[in-house]
DNA sequence: CGTTCTCGCGCG
DNA sequence: AAAGCGCGCGAGAACG
């Protein structure tokens, strides 16, 4: 099958890191600087922007696009083909490309667990094929209108569009074309599976979500009258010296003055300080930072910025994000939306805020910042005339990983509805067959003992953890309830060491039952035919966290901190973690597949959670949860569980 | 002045 | 025996 593969440069007054490549390509702004293309492994060929202007087209391309056999590859080619949709086909009169007839190298980079801009993945690849740094700094400068001189007028758009920056624009457009064509030859291709759930992916970030444009608007005027008044009180309160409360350095300092040492200004910090009983002023100051502190508020802003004319939120979910192939997030960050103050009703509250009126607000809720960051998630609204069906996995990763452990004792317990695992596990932590659902404390141990314990987690970890969900615990507590787990589910610990075991037999011998070493990556085969991939195997001598050395897979990912492509080793916890969440999404990536067939059109999903719009009242959560919950062929016997709801504005349940 | 790093926050 | 893991973004600080 012939590829062709292509990258556009482009310009527009449109920033396309704040609304996104949908809004980008549909600007009037937005025009396209050059087009390069290589059909095959013939020689990059270039189209200008006069003679894409002019309709000067080669007859290659033009029989490229005619011919439906051939493919068309690009990196993030959501951006290519959105350009090609709104751009290419309406103003410059070229046919459209079909869905089906694209492909993705940066999709494929991701999936071998690789870092995802172009640059990264050649140097990761260590291609010859380097990114054109002079020529990117061209293409940033081109790419954004410049600033009027002071004998022109301002109100006219103006481009930095010299001849020679032109030419360096064509040579870096070229040079992306070869790297990106070498880093597509390097790389498997996605499984047919995945491919169609690329283009699922691919169309729910077409569709997106419908936004409250209204509510919005008239909650960040609220945001913003509250940040002035607050911010004036801070002042005043501190002669001056505190001018915004997000300047941590100054918070700290002027505590400091006042006598109070803090070792940081994390929430649960700033939360200890408001219990001790400190002098009405500094306790105010504290008070103010914490309303003052959410990030969370500028979601409203962020989402002004990147919602179309139609008030609808488009591409904000990147594919296989993560390197066990989880979808991320991106523009307005829609994975980590606040849950929000417990048992407030959001619905009513955003219903309040919404009329933008302050007294009113005020009258109404006293933590002002608390609510209105609970309300995030109401924003997101069915379009007119439909509504929101939106249902998740119970515990998924729990129930998967006792699962693919074959742990016979924790599954039936996830399959009987009579039973309840967390409390079962509450018994045997605290020693009293007795316990019950209603005895909340020990069984919100149980709780966190049952989803937290399945990777390995030691006690002290699970001290720590436990205490975000504001449950202490003392350390000879979690010891327990860790012992627990592991003496009541031992083929789960078996199946770390296991996986451990056959990852170190694989980099050594080549293969060992599902894992392989193909000397370039580490694979380990998924139930559902997808692999995971670890870059640059390796054995090494790594020193534990307990001091000992120990020989372990060692392999190359992008650091979560430092954001390098560095190597890190891996053990078995680690490995049975990636290989649960991995399987825990692919049983939703299916399932977001059938949502799609059988008209229940997903609009975003959150790990494990779906989001689908439909018509008023042409589905029923009953359906929508057995499409989630449907036999799998490769998931026979998985204890998967979902719940669900309905209605005309997203929230936590 | 713009870019990159760090801290802090939020989610599953 | 022993080790939870996976993300992205805003704002300020640091760097060039």
């Amino acid at each position: 099958m012939i590829r062709v593969h292509l990258d556009f440069e482009s310009r527009s007054t449109v920033d396309i890191w704040k609304s996104g490549a949908w809004v980008y390509s549909t600007h009037p702004t937005t025009q396209i600087l050059c087009l390069c293309y290589a059909i095959g492994e013939r020689p990059v060929q270039l189209i200008t922007k006069d003679e894409l202007e002019l309709g000067i087209i080669p007859d290659d391309f033009l029989e490229c696009i005619r011919d439906k056999t051939i493919i068309f590859v690009a990196h993030n080619a959501f951006f290519e083909r959105v350009m090609w949709k709104n751009i290419m086909a309406p103003r410059h009169g070229l046919a459209e490309v079909s869905l089906d007839r694209w492909r993705c190298t940066a999709a494929k980079a991701c999936t071998c667990g690789l870092p995802k801009a172009l640059d990264k993945v050649a140097l990761a690849l260590e291609l010859s094929h380097k990114k054109d740094a002079e020529g990117k700094r061209i293409m940033l400068k081109m790419c954004k209108p410049r600033k009027a001189k002071k004998n022109e007028d301002p109100d006219i758009i103006y481009w930095h569009e010299s001849e020679e920056d032109f030419e360096k624009l064509h040579k870096y457009c070229k040079q992306d074309v070869e790297v990106e064509r070498a880093v597509d030859h390097k790389l498997p291709e996605l499984t047919a599976v995945e491919q169609q759930i690329w283009i699922l992916d691919q169309v729910i970030n077409v569709r997106g979500v419908q936004i409250d444009r209204n509510a919005v608007e008239n909650i960040l005027n609220l945001i913003h009258e509250y940040e002035k008044e607050l911010t004036l009180e801070v002042n005043k309160l501190t002669n001056g010296y505190i001018d915004k409360v997000s300047k941590r350095q100054r918070v700290v300092n002027w505590l400091e003055a006042q006598n109070v040492q803090v070792p940081n200004l994390q929430k649960q910090t700033v939360e200890d300080l408001l219990n001790a009983g400190l002098p009405k002023k500094v306790h105010r100051v504290l008070e103010i930072k914490q309303q003052l502190g959410k990030t969370s508020t500028a979601k409203y802003q962020a989402m002004m910025d990147a919602i179309d004319e139609g008030s609808r939120l488009r591409d904000t979910l990147v594919y296989h994000s993560a390197s066990t192939g989880r979808w991320g997030g991106k523009l307005v960050q829609l994975h980590n939306l606040p849950k929000g103050i417990p048992g407030l009703n959001t619905d009513t509250a955003c219903e309040i805020l919404q009329e933008g009126d302050m007294i009113y607000a005020k009258s109404m809720y006293d933590n002002i910042m608390g609510t209105i960051s609970s309300c995030i998630r109401g924003m997101i609204i069915p379009k007119q005339g439909y509504e929101l069906l939106v249902a998740d996995y119970a515990s998924i990763e729990a129930r998967v990983v006792v699962w693919l452990a074959g742990e016979q004792k924790a599954i039936k317990l996830f399959q009987d509805a009579t039973k309840d695992i967390y409390v079962e596990m509450a018994k045997l932590i605290f020693n009293n067959p007795k316990l019950t659902k209603k005895d909340k404390t020990e069984r919100n141990l149980g709780k966190q003992a049952v989803l937290g314990c399945g990777y390995g987690m030691g006690a002290d970890k699970f001290k720590d953890t436990c205490a975000t969900f504001g449950i202490i615990v003392s350390k000879e507590l979690a010891k327990k309830a860790v012992d627990t787990y592991r003496q009541n589910y031992q083929a789960v610990k078996r199946f770390w060491y296991a996986q451990e075991n056959d990852a170190i037999k694989a980099v050594r011998d080549g293969s060992c039952n599902q894992w392989k070493n193909t000397g370039e990556f580490l694979t380990c085969d998924l139930l559902s035919g997808r692999k995971l991939y670890y870059h640059r195997p390796r054995l090494d001598m790594v020193l534990t966290p307990w001091g000992e050395e120990k020989q372990a897979v060692t392999h190359m990912t992008i650091d979560a901190k430092t954001k390098q492509y560095v190597r890190t080793s891996t053990y078995g916890g680690k490995i049975v973690e990636n290989i649960t969440q991995a399987t825990a999404r692919d049983i939703m990536a299916w399932a977001m597949c059938r949502c799609e067939t059988y008209g229940y059109k997903p609009i975003l999903t959150v790990h494990d959670e779906i989001i689908a719009e439909m018509p008023i009242d042409t589905g029923s959560i009953e359906f929508f949860i057995k499409i989630l919950t449907a036999p799998i062929s490769w998931a026979k016997g998985c204890p998967i569980a979902a719940e669900g709801w309905k209605g005309q504005r997203y929230k936590k349940t």
